[in-house]
DNA sequence: GAATTAACTTAACGACGTTCAGTGAACGGC
DNA sequence: GCCGTTCACTGAACGTCGTTAAGTTAATTC
């Protein structure tokens, strides 16, 4: 008979809701308003049969994480189709922005906060997690572009400069999460700095002159 | 008599020494490690006396940054002299960095953590704080830069192009900072990703071809 | 129908930031 | 030299947090 299916499912199942109310709590309120009593409260259990589904608090917002960063993952498998390692770079940058943009608690938890040892597989499934494959997704798009010979000739280390590449679209969006209540910076729009940045960036890279310049 | 120079003194050596215990714990473990307590019982004193010289355990980390970060203001200041803007952006961004990676921990508190409504006042002195003369030193210089004719025509915007260059050095300290325990990336020194991609800003920025290009 | 197992709860621990009601010593005026 | 005031400080406490231990209850298995 399927009743440890049902239990399974059962087990999912409410696995779901404190996701969802996690979920809820972190993007309307940020990682401190995320407490194991508000989220037990929400789905109208005690604070301790979250540990019954997840070793600690820490667990929930990675499995949280983890599920929205799929999403992200998935539109840079679209992107992937795209011939030109240059154009692909750029679509990338973009869609990694308004990821960020659109999920910035999401995105302060993720890449923004240094998690002590993060993987020692305790945490869950993550094989090949989202990280890698977006990562994964930049590194091949920047290697082509090398082989290419679309860059530089003294590029050569498609880890060095897609590290960079990150490291410009990063900054620019983890910037305005962390200080865009600082008004002592008249602040420009996110998505318009980082366009900047990615134009000035790529021109800077690429072998000989864009077209269109000046 | 000078009974209340006296006191004044007094308060402002206690005030130092709890900086210092509260510095000392910030450095070597970070954040989460200075407590009140922690604090207190390092200078040998009740958690309670650190808030007859500080408001809060925020007015504490504040101020500590704020007197560490007047080192950074200094060196720019030095850079000043630099005639050439593009230089001074150079030197400026390597500055920065090095201090970001000096300091880390001042710098996740700094720069990648967002502070509620952080300035209504009440968090000390702050008049033009460091942070306002960095960000406020690479504005100038960017818009020299501007003025003297040295970037591309359609960059007319200061703010938007500070913003930019600021972000991307910000986005390979603070990326290193936090995820550099990640070993699903191949880590570059932070230095060197971040001399690369100023270089390729700075060629993607100004006018026409560097000297040394192929 | 008894024994087992799984899901869940209540109570508690030790930490945290912070507040409140004191305490005792130094000070200033007489 | 005494006395009221001020000041720096303390101990106990509040309410919060993540987490653990022990106990309860219901469904399943034999």
């Amino acid at each position: 008979m399927g009743t440890k299916e049902r239990r399974e499912r059962e087990r999912e199942e409410i696995r779901g809701k404190i996701l969802d109310a996690a979920r809820e709590l972190f993007v309307q309120e940020g990682y401190d308003a995320v407490t194991m009593r508000r989220i037990a409260e929400r789905i109208e259990y005690s604070a301790t049969a979250i540990y019954l589904h997840f070793k600690d608090k820490r667990a929930v917002l990675i499995a949280l994480c983890d599920a929205d960063f799929l999403r992200l993952a998935g539109e840079l498998q679209k992107i992937g189709r795209v011939e030109d390692p240059i154009e692909r770079m750029r679509l990338s940058g973009r869609a990694y922005v308004r990821f960020a943009l659109e999920n910035p608690n999401h995105y302060r938890w993720m890449f923004m906060t240094p998690h002590p040892e993060l993987d020692p597989k305790d945490s869950g499934i993550r094989v090949g997690n989202p990280e890698e494959d977006a990562w994964a997704f930049l590194r091949g798009t920047v290697a082509e572009a090398i082989e290419a010979g679309l860059l530089r000739s003294e590029l050569t280390d498609p880890d060095l400069v897609a590290q960079a590449v990150w490291g410009s679209v990063h900054g620019v969006v983890s910037l305005h999460i962390a200080k865009c209540n600082d008004d002592w910076v008249d602040w420009r729009p996110p998505a318009e700095v980082a366009e900047l940045l990615m134009d000035a960036t790529i021109r800077g890279l690429v072998r000989g002159l864009l077209r269109g310049e000046d």
